[in-house]
RNA sequence: GCACCUGUAGCUCAGCUGGAUAGAGCGCUGCCCUCCGAAGGCAGAGGCCAGAGGUUCGAAUCCUCUCAGGUGCGCCA
């Protein structure tokens, strides 16, 4: 249940009898019309935009409009409080039971309160990491497998059917590059000594596969020219690649259901049909691009290209599909692939990816409006980059130096449940700062800690009543008499917890998962504050004792914490902390 | 030159897809531990929301322009 769209639903009802009554006039809408929680608290609990929306279009002054409202309004039980405010406000209080029924649901629902319906089922393709296989993830990855992972999760939890879906870039040279270097690897497996030169990958995770090679055709290799070989080792680098792309993910607990390999896309006809597609609509031609203004291309002459006419579809200007000697471009295939995508039956595709690819955007999105007859939305979530810090001191990532970070070094370092919770506290298209010391400490400067200390002193208080002999069952939370909380300090906990299935919404609406970890934060504090005032005021503690009621109905409050919080943190893909250590 | 992203407290950042007196953490100031729930809490100071116009009942949020930083710009993926 979401609070404010109940009560979003009263108002329209109300809204509704006013234009019965002729109040207001028939032909209004009221689509405009919000209900949400006031920035100030001292200005209820609820407060709603209606008389100001409707004002204008229905020819009244805002605060007739309020005050017809909030006569309407006081007739319902759940409200105990309707003032006009402001310039048209409508600010609503709420009956305690509200609240207190907020909380039998929490219990009830467990770790699916707040789960909606808002998707509708509605089939959503996640692209995310697509990582080169070329090595292993590096912490650039970390952050889009993250984000990916998460937004698929809190849109699974907002009524969406989601695939997670990487795509294998298989297809393209660096393949080559890839396949020569393991051959070099290989070399070396026998004994022979090799060197690396520019446009080889050097990288140690090679040296393994070299070997593993050598183990499976002994020498059938060596001293042959690329012709015997080449093809066979892509295939077989790559996959030695993805294997290690795919522990790397576990190891974060990235779960894909779908990799979807480029190389399929070439000689099948795929690339050639999707364009053909694009063809039959008039947006393929040959043509010569105009040279890009003030920093020109070394060696730039002008080339006839097969173009792609994506400006007429939001881009700047046309992109090429085919190369001047008459190859695919990159785009071709991923033309041809997100054509696949929208065949398959996706209602949505989103495509998460690092923040140098933000020259893509526009023509990708012109392509799939293309293809799909403006039918699919496609949204590219542009992930900037992490800085990394040691003791508060810049960690230079330099491919060259050998200080490349790895996704498995952080992850080993600081573990997955740190490293998810952090790589979401800034949202996607802000830098992120990864400070290796402060992600770890024990304080409230870190949030990941401030959360999970959270969901630690619930269980512990669990646990101290459950030694004491109360029932903190389930059913033995449920049965309590919440009526009993009506302390400020309670009361804030409860309508945090109201929230959640709001923020869930808006935040899934908007692909945005850092807002989940915010709005955890913020609960986290309301509980630690309620626990804090226990210090001084006796009565506030969670434990009562010699007075099971009460501590049941306080710890279910504590409880239901505890579930939103897991909620929360399953959508991150964190593990809840049951103690600290 | 063009496109995209960013610009909010001393610092790091939220800000509900247009709402009221713009929030949090750190840092700063002042309180709160004989013991029973202080790896914490409470209170306070701190703002021209980069700047200028516009849209409207109402703008940090939308539009235009300017400034600053980042990223990218045919024959790499």
């Amino acid at each position: 249940m979401n609070l404010f769209s109940d009560i979003r639903a009263l108002v329209l009802k109300a809204l509704g009898e006013l234009q019965a009554e002729g109040a207001l006039p028939p032909d209004l809408g009221f689509d405009n019309v919000a209900v949400e929680p006031p920035r100030d608290a001292a200005h209820g609990d609820m407060a709603t935009n209606a008389a100001m929306v409707l004002a204008k279009p229905a020819g009244l002054k805002p605060r007739d409009v309020a005050e017809a409202l909030a006569a309407k309004l006081e007739g319902d039980a759940r409200i105990t409080g309707a003032e006009v405010a402001g310039p048209g406000f409508l600010n609503l209080r709420l009956a305690h039971d509200v609240w207190h029924e907020i909380l039998r649901d929490v219990l009830q629902s467990g770790t699916d309160f707040g789960r909606s319906d808002m998707g509708q089922g509605a089939r959503v393709n996640v692209e995310f990491v697509s990582a080169n296989p070329t090595g292993p993830l590096h912490v650039g990855h970390t952050r889009g497998a993250v984000f990916g992972d998460a937004l698929a999760s809190l849109l699974d939890f907002t009524g969406h059917d989601v695939t997670r879906e990487y795509y294998i870039n298989d297809g393209g040279a660096q393949v080559d590059v890839l396949a020569r270097s393991v051959y070099l690897r290989y070399l070396e497996a026998h004994g022979q000594a090799v060197a690396f030169e520019d446009g080889t990958y050097p990288g140690d995770y090679l040296i393994a596969v070299g070997e593993a090679l050598k183990d499976e055709v002994g020498a059938a290799y060596v001293d042959q020219p690329e012709a015997v070989w080449l093809a066979e080792l892509r295939a077989y680098a790559t996959d030695a690649m993805m294997d290690l792309i795919r522990s790397d993910l576990k190891a974060l607990g990235v779960e894909m259901d779908v990799f979807y390999s480029e190389k399929s896309l070439y000689g099948t006809g795929r690339i050639e049909q999707a364009l053909a597609v694009l063809d039959e609509k008039g947006l393929i031609y040959e043509g010569v691009l105009e040279p890009p203004k003030g920093k020109k291309p070394e060696g730039w002459e002008p080339r006839e290209q097969t173009l792609f006419r994506s400006s007429e579809h939001g881009d700047d200007v046309d992109r090429p599909v085919k190369k001047s000697d008459g190859g695919w471009t990159y785009f071709a295939p991923d033309i041809a692939y997100h054509y696949d995508k929208i065949t398959r039956g996706f209602d949505a595709l989103i495509d998460v990816l690092g923040a140098d690819h933000g020259g893509y955007v526009k023509r990708m999105k012109a392509a799939v409006s293309a293809l799909s007859d403006g039918k699919v939305p496609l949204d590219i979530k542009l992930c900037q980059l992490v800085r990394l810090y040691k003791n508060g001191q810049p960690f230079k990532m330099s491919k060259r130096a050998g200080t490349f970070v790895m996704l498995r070094d952080v992850v080993d370092l600081v573990g997955p449940d740190v490293t998810r919770f952090v790589m979401l506290t800034r949202k996607n298209d802000a830098p992120l700062d990864f400070d290796f010391d402060k992600v770890t400490e024990q304080s409230k400067d870190n949030p990941v800690f401030y959360v999970q200390y959270a969901n630690a002193r619930v269980q512990s208080v669990l646990r101290k009543a459950d030694e004491a002999g109360i029932d903190v069952s389930d059913a033995g939370l449920q049965a309590a008499d919440h009526s009993i909380l009506t302390h400020e300090a309670e009361l804030n906990v409860l309508k945090k917890l109201a929230e959640w299935p709001r923020l869930v919404e808006i935040a899934g609406r908007t692909h945005e998962p850092h807002r989940v970890a915010f709005y955890l934060f913020e609960l986290a504090s309301a509980l630690h504050s309620l626990w804090n005032r226990g210090h001084d005021e006796a009565d506030l503690r969670f434990l009562q004792e010699g007075n099971a009621a009460t501590s049941q109905a306080k710890i279910a409050l504590a409880r239901a914490v505890s579930v939103v919080l897991s909620a929360g943190l399953g959508i991150l893909g964190v593990t809840p902390a049951e103690e600290m250590r």
